[in-house]
DNA sequence: TATATTTGCATAAGTACTTATATAAATACT
DNA sequence: AGTATTTATATAAGTACTTATGCAAATATA
């Protein structure tokens, strides 16, 4: 028995806000499901800033029709949350351009695909023919308290930002060159038997008796490693290469957490590869997954490495 | 520009929180307009208490599906305004029983025709059919933001809840005695020359140069008062009664004024009544109104008289 | 050009919920 | 019967808004 459905409409205002209360209570589930730092009524706020750029407390306050000093409340999470940056305009000193941080970008990215799931688990419970606003409402409370919301936006998540890995086929070997040579560029330089390796995948990596993974999420191809063999049973771990565009997510270590499971699986008896010390973060992620830096050979194959590691099981 | 309205349905939380909110403080303005000590966000356990006339802390919660605490904080309001009483159980002394108070009760009816107005107000703009919550929530939003809500019933306010004074009328000669014979009884007795008088109005009141006046609301009469003529210039104010039905509205008030100015406007010397000390109240609203105490002469007509009050002008 | 007003943002305190916890009485368990 | 658990309510503290107010910079006014 719920009385508030039988107030008829006088208890409208105590209905909305407990539909609201419900409504941001599952999405904050969900946020700290998916291990993001973010809270739904922050969603407003950041989702203009992002929008306009560049913007100001009070062009915030204007069009999300807030008060004032809930939108400073506002900033200052975010400031917390390092997702913003705040930046005195050089005229008019009481000013205070507010722009995303690159944080705040990432994770603006990062939340985006989660963002088009709740909108249409939200879509798919509210868009329907109703003779009243208070129909509609009992609906789409009914459907957050039984758990159908829910368990939609679970579903969802499962299949649309669930990351597997697949082994090499033909129709992704595009990827491979295409990836790696983003990132050779943009760390050193890209050499002509680069090029030649890397869009010839078949032939110099899995011919040799090597393999290639790549992330895959949503039909969507996120980053890729390659298992270049050198004898029976040891393999160099290298190509590895995310797409710009799904940094953040983890993808390198999830590859590399597969790389190792196979290596496992197939009793490899050790994996090593060559790196650079100036990718500082990439060396501790290996260091992290258990490789140990060894010497570099005098003779070894890459002019762009000074550092080798090995994993031996 | 209102980029709540761009967000998609991701913003719907802030969207809910944010009508919720307005609805709540335009209401709160109309209780404030018609001098109404109540909030709207105590509807719910107010109205529930009202329609289950004895309930509990754990009940209400049940049945508003808010938490317990949230229900004790409801209920202290209540207390505070002395809109309900408590009672523990007599087995279970944990439990404390919840009934309205007597000033709840007249609070309760005095808001139900206020009810009924907002509860038609809110369903003009939340009735129509909509394809989906969004369409229902941005049209009712706007005609909340436009004013239109607050105009519709404020113009029902004035048709509905104004009450105004009118002068005999035939038609209405049976409330003159309907409502003095129901008082006269809760406090005297009725003898049978009052039921002459009060049922031949016309004979002994308006004809001998007096007047009735009816206080209405509605189409509805809520009391009277009668100004019977003593000799020129100087009347009796009596005969006043109000419907139970609508104590609580200070009817007798507006009935008094009314007198008063229309003693003025006819440029009477005087008027003055007869009461009775025990009517505490009433004699407390006479001198408010500027009556002033005087002898009562040996051959006062009333037997349950006391006390003469007049007011010279 | 001095003073008043407006503007942009911050701070403080209030509100009506929430979660977490306390307290005391009733009930269940052994 | 004595102890543990459950139940009914209260209290405390947190949250995300609100209103009210403060403060400094910019702009208008005289």
């Amino acid at each position: 028995m719920d009385i508030l459905h039988t107030l008829g409409e006088i208890g409208l205002g105590s209905r909305l806000k407990r539909v609201s209360d419900l409504l941001m209570k599952i999405t904050q589930q969900i946020y700290t499901n998916q291990n993001i730092d973010f809270d739904p009524y922050l969603f407003p706020a950041f989702n203009t800033i992002a929008k306009l750029e560049k913007t100001t407390n009070t062009e915030i306050r204007e069009v999300l029709h807030i008060t004032q000093p809930a939108v400073t409340q506002n900033i200052n999470k975010l400031l917390q949350k390092e997702l913003i940056e705040l930046q005195v305009d050089d005229i008019d000193k009481r000013k205070k351009w507010i722009t995303l941080s690159k944080k705040g970008e990432k994770t603006f990215n990062q939340l985006q695909p989660l963002w088009n799931i709740l909108d249409r688990a939200v879509k798919k419970y509210t868009v329907f023919s109703a003779e009243s606003l208070i129909e509609h409402l009992n609906y789409f409370e009914e459907q957050l308290k039984n758990g159908n919301y829910m368990e939609t936006i679970q579903e969802q998540i499962k299949t649309e930002l669930a990351i597997s890995i697949v082994s090499f086929e033909e129709q992704y070997a595009s990827y491979f060159y295409d990836f790696n040579v983003e990132w050779l560029e943009s760390f050193f330089y890209v050499e002509d038997y680069d090029r030649e390796v890397l869009s010839k995948p078949q032939q110099y990596i899995i011919e040799p008796g090597g393999h290639i993974f790549y992330a895959k999420q949503n039909n969507e191809i996120l980053g890729t490693v390659a298992l270049l063999k050198n004898k029976e049973g040891v393999f160099e771990l290298t190509k590895m290469a995310v797409s710009p565009k799904h940094q953040g997510k983890k993808v390198g270590q999830l590859l590399m957490q597969y790389c190792i499971d196979f290596a496992k699986e197939n009793s490899f008896e050790k994996l090593f590869l060559y790196s650079h010390t100036k990718l500082a973060n990439a060396i501790y992620i290996y260091r992290k997954y258990g490789f140990i830096e060894i010497d570099v050979e005098a003779d070894s194959p890459y002019e762009r490495s000074d550092i080798k590691m090995e994993l031996v099981f």
